[in-house]
DNA sequence: AATGAATGAGGATTCATTCAT
DNA sequence: GATGAATGAATCCTCATTCAT
């Protein structure tokens, strides 16, 4: 009987380069031969379980997407007011899991790449409609009608500031970015006079 | 007044070409042979005029940053309070000129070649701290010690909508998203109770 | 009776999935994978039995020609005169095994690859050799010293035959076929004025 | 102004060069680079110049068939009977510049490539038509309804004589092909008692 | 000023084959 | 007996860049 099991670990391992290396070159122009040899195999054997470099981006991308997913998910579960539920899910955004580097980077080169793959775009269109969806919900006992142009206020200055954090030199502070969208929130849910 | 030798002419078509291969493409991809057709020379004469793809490319970065400089400079000069100063340069920042697809993909694309090529992180670098300088600038005699972190907000922002103007599907309003960061200061400068 | 090894069972069904394949694909850009795919067994069996590719593709060839042989013998058996036996030579030929668009594809890649592999070349010889001589030997007391070119002469229509149900679209008459064939030889043999 | 006009002589010497090589080797399996090397080019140039290997075939094959169809008019234009045009068919299909070892071989391979390239088929399928068309019309005052089965049989006859000199090993006689060819033809025509 | 000609370097992908289990 | 794992070698193709004219 041959070695067995090997695939799983594998595919993790070749996705866990992937982010890697986008990360550290800050562009899209990763060889297949490079995100081999960080994982420590072959880039035959990169092709042998995914088929295509495509489709190794693309499991990357779910990769990132599902674990912010879980990050959501879990902030969620503890927030009860509508209020609170606006700020786990842009505290979720700045998760250490997330608001990593390369991570960031990634993220962005998706960005890009769903501007050419068809499959990059369903996948990237499905997060930004929860995303939205998700703060309009929450909003919408705090501002009414309001609450979608507040959702997107919200959402672009998240991607303002992942942007900032994902292409900009020298790391910045989740804990800042975070608070400068809970201050918006702020402003945008209080009343004023 | 002499007869004008071509190489303005050539250089002009060919950064024209690179904002508009790299709007049309949505990503950095775009070949010198693509450029030099769409200018309607040959890719040789793009290298004797400006001896790498990369020269090209920046100075398409450099195109596109002075027209926004000069939106920014056309605002301000009738913007007498500060507030009016602040709302002059997120004016600038949606005119025309500059949100249009093909100039915000590119704007994105350098962001993105920043990361790789030195001379284009300067660009940028200078870019982003004249924007900043000039946000806090004005904000200052309203918010004193907040105008920083202000401007931090303000630019990111701008910035997230960039992203969603320069990779989203559909074309955006323009109005719209300067309508919202308009919004954002107004409650930043507006004293709550 | 001993219980029979795996080795001939999966050989054959190796040979078979060779013959299909190259018959289907109408190439001999046919792999290794493929072909252990159809058979139902991995890659790497096909090379524990064979050893090379090459080696599969000689199986396979002696495969066709055994059951050519065997059909020709069987023809033979029944045939008493001359002009008899060169009928069966024909008619053999044509046979339903031997006449199906699969098997006539891989002959024509056997012919081919006797170009490069030197045992192809030698196994395609002595089937040539034993054809033409069979021919030539019936043909002999009906032609005399015409023998020899009478046999190039059917040898070729057969192969002509071959090619075009090997390589051409849409099935043909096997019937059809062997018709032509036998009435040139009823042309060759009937005395003219 | 640049050097010019070497396209034509470009592409001549790499089709030229492709049929030299699949006549050698004998095989499909002829890469762009042994085809380049053998025109004196690189493979980047190949590639300039005709876009994918494919193409190179193409043209190859367009080339071969052209040589023929020149061949058959020229062979055409002397003849005056009905039995004097079948003749000029047979005999253009051996003339020196078809019946050229490497030239046969590239029509087999052609011959091949049609089971894969639908441009090949299609290319195949008019050349095949005409040599029907052409032959059938010549026969049909010779042998009236029988002139269509006629027609087949010689084309086979010839298809059968071609695979033999362009795939068994040693060179052999046009003009004994051509006899034998026309000798059939003679017992296709005359009167039988 | 301008370009056709030409190429070297590099990258995705395929595949026969080997090996450890 | 059988196979998943793994790879080296090869191939097509692209592209920035150079050069002679």
């Amino acid at each position: 009987m041959p070695k067995l099991g090997m695939e799983p670990i594998r595919r993790d391992a070749l996705v866990a380069a992937t982010i890697h290396e986008i990360g550290t070159k800050g562009s899209l122009d990763v060889t297949v031969g490079q995100i081999a040899r960080r994982a420590g195999v072959s880039p035959a054997l990169a092709h042998h379980y995914f088929g295509t470099k495509e489709a190794i981006f693309l499991s990357a991308m779910r990769h990132i997407m599902s674990i912010y997913a879980g990050e959501v998910r879990a902030a969620l579960a503890g927030a009860e007011t509508p209020r609170a539920r606006v700020e786990a899910i842009v505290r979720a955004s700045f998760a250490p899991s997330n608001f990593r580097r390369e991570v960031i980077a990634s993220w962005l080169m998706f960005y890009l790449s769903a501007q050419t793959v068809p499959e990059a775009a369903r996948l990237l269109a499905v997060y930004k409609g929860r995303l939205a969806s998700n703060l309009r919900h929450s909003l919408r006992p705090l501002l009414g009608p309001h609450a979608t142009e507040a959702a997107e206020g919200i959402a672009a200055m998240i991607d303002g500031l992942y942007i900032r954090q994902g292409l900009a030199p020298g790391a910045q502070d989740a804990g800042n970015a975070a608070n400068l969208v809970l201050d918006y929130i702020g402003r945008l849910v209080e009343a004023r006079p």
